[in-house]
DNA sequence: AAAGCTCCCAACCGCAGACCA
DNA sequence: GTGGTCTGCGGTTGGGAGCTT
């Protein structure tokens, strides 16, 4: 008995996509929306499994998914996480909304458990093999240590990505979405506008702010909503403090500290957030400026698209393959 | 210059749970 | 209740890129 395994037939093809395989499947998403993953191979002709083209979708091709080099404070989130809930990439990817849990999962497997270890050996010599729940526990408990950690997280320590076709087609639904709304069609070095990468830059020194912010929503508004009876479901006090340390919830203002009534009111603001681009004075949430930075186009992206070493000879080909062109 | 080594990450594999007939 | 199918998750691996000798 047992069931056959989806990707052992014959014809079915498996390795990297190309570009021509991802617009197929981003095209046909765009239509029928994400699931139904059985039927996409035999919709699409694509000599894929059903669970290639899905791996695909959530860890490639879906929308808002940030790539490149992990932030000091997503590595402190990470670690965090991963010290409360355990090698749970799915739900510590959950907390960081534009990470996926494969790349979460990796970048702890290749960087941050060697960190961990080094500290770990200079903290203590004698405990190699302790958990990092429990190292965590011993080094982080205080805000300086974890700061100190963070600090020394500094990007000169994490090797450059290669510029690969699959690392530079971070986006391609998002680029067909901004596509196909936007009327005027691209034409070259029209894209290279300063302000979209102007913008770009920004909302990548805004991001760990809206990460902070989607950290107080997701994990935090429970507590609001829920009854204090309930709340304990949900996040242990020590697990809200070990959150709450988190540099990067400085942007978050506590209407009450803490845990204590049940009615703890998360309010964002500005104060002390700077914008370089618009300097905007206004006070806006994070909530707002998300919303606001997501309507904007993607067009630096289509900018790499058009340079990019393979993207730049396959542009012509995909507009030939692709009716929505 | 090139052979060998190491690192990194996209993709694969197998398992488990959810769902449905 | 049972068996088949689908989906999601975590562990693992293959191979390309970069580094070292």
């Amino acid at each position: 008995m047992g069931r056959p395994p989806c990707c052992d037939k014959d014809g079915i093809k498996k390795g990297p996509w190309t570009p021509e395989e991802d617009i197929i499947l981003v095209s046909y998403i765009q239509e029928h929306g994400p699931g139904n993953w059985r039927s996409v191979p035999t919709n699409t002709g694509l000599l894929r499994c059903s669970k290639s083209c899905r791996l695909r979708w959530t860890n490639y091709l879906r929308p808002g998914i940030k790539r490149g080099n992990f932030t000091p404070h997503e590595e402190g989130m990470i670690i965090h996480l991963q010290a409360l809930l355990g090698n749970k990439w799915a739900a510590i990817a959950s907390y960081l909304p534009q990470r996926t849990d494969n790349d979460i999962k990796n970048y702890w497997n290749t960087h941050l458990k060697k960190k961990l270890k080094k500290l770990q050996s200079a903290w203590d010599p004698m405990a190699q093999d302790s958990t990092s729940s429990q190292f965590i526990s011993k080094s982080f408990n205080d805000r300086k240590s974890l700061d100190n950690f963070t600090a020394n997280s500094s990007p000169a320590l994490r090797p450059n990505q290669a510029s690969t076709y699959a690392s530079s087609t971070e986006n391609i639904s998002r680029l067909l979405e901004g596509w196909m709304r936007s009327s005027p069609k691209p034409n070259s070095s029209s894209f290279l506008l300063k302000e979209n990468r102007e913008q770009e830059n920004n909302s990548l020194e805004n991001n760990d702010h809206d990460i902070a912010n989607s950290v107080a929503i997701n994990y935090l508004q429970p507590y609001k909503e829920k009854p204090e009876q309930e709340s304990g479901d949900l996040i242990s006090h020590e697990e809200f403090e070990s959150i709450l340390s988190l540099e990067s919830l400085h942007d978050v203002a506590w209407d009450k500290p803490c845990c204590d009534s049940g009615t703890v009111t998360i309010t964002t603001t500005t104060e002390g957030f700077h914008n370089s681009a618009s300097d905007e004075k206004e006070n806006m949430t994070m909530i707002e400026r998300k919303q606001k930075s997501e309507s904007t186009p993607p067009l630096s992206f289509l900018e790499k698209w058009l340079l990019d070493e393979n993207g730049a000879g396959q542009v012509e080909e995909i507009m030939k393959l692709s009716p929505i062109f």
